[in-house]
DNA sequence: GCCCAGGTGGGTA
DNA sequence: TACCCACATGGG
């Protein structure tokens, strides 16, 4: 897949698809690790409904999480499942991001990208797709995301060849500019929700059609 | 009732 | 490297 290719399809994707926001841009490093922690396998809904309750008992820090009790914390984020592994993963985390690197991310987040995902996937919890969020949200060298609908509509368009996680990331990552690292994930995520869902090879209605190698109009 | 949702970590072959 | 599984609630 060439980059000029990549570029329409993202000229598309805005064009046709609005922005989610989840958790919007007000985010510090750390509010945003908890929240994306999470979202893992649950829906947006939810993550942010057990976000809201756990802030809405403790400031979302390092310091206090740290402190707090596993089991509280879990009552609280229960509606976004596997609740006692994310409240046992969020007491960890922020432990270590304590004792570790002082309770602050941005040293991390400021490293050099493969550095830095080092790092972060080396704390509890984050494996690569919330440290890839991380730095695409916060970090100086952003990388590219890739959930499972990434993955699967990468494929499916031709963005990406490879099924590793880590050859797909580059090869996705060379093929849009850094500053749309964030922006691309995100709408091709709404593309495998609305679009290009899974179980459902129907694409004539999508307005990626004649792009995508399964298109029904492509040559 | 069944399937899946913006994964991670531990395990096996 | 490439799968397999537990974890767990809520919505379609």
């Amino acid at each position: 897949m060439s980059v000029t290719k990549a570029r329409e399809i993202l000229k598309r994707l805005e064009k046709n698809l609005p922005l989610p926001e989840f958790g919007g841009k007000n985010f510090s490093p750390f509010e945003r690790l908890i929240a994306t922690i999470l979202s893992q396998n649950t829906t947006d809904k939810n993550a942010i409904r057990a976000f809201e309750n756990l802030k809405r008992k403790m400031v979302i820090k390092p310091e206090i999480l740290a402190k707090a009790s596993e089991k509280e914390i879990a009552s609280l984020i229960r509606i976004a499942g596997l609740h006692k592994q994310k409240a046992r993963t969020i007491k960890s985390v922020s432990k270590r991001i304590l004792e570790e690197f002082d309770g602050d991310l941005t040293p991390i987040l400021s490293m050099e990208k493969e550095k830095a995902r080092e790092v972060l996937i080396s704390l509890p919890g984050i494996g690569r797709k919330t440290a890839d969020v991380l730095l695409a949200f916060h970090g100086k060298h952003p990388t590219f995301p890739i959930d499972t609908h990434v993955r699967r509509v990468s494929l499916r368009l031709g963005l990406a060849k490879s099924r590793d996680y880590e050859k797909m990331r580059k090869e996705l990552e060379s093929q849009f500019d850094e500053k749309d690292f964030l922006k691309a994930h995100m709408l091709l995520i709404a593309l495998g929700r609305t679009y290009c869902k899974a179980r459902k090879p129907l694409c004539e209605e999508c307005f990626l059609n004649d792009l995508c190698p399964y298109g029904r109009k492509a040559k």
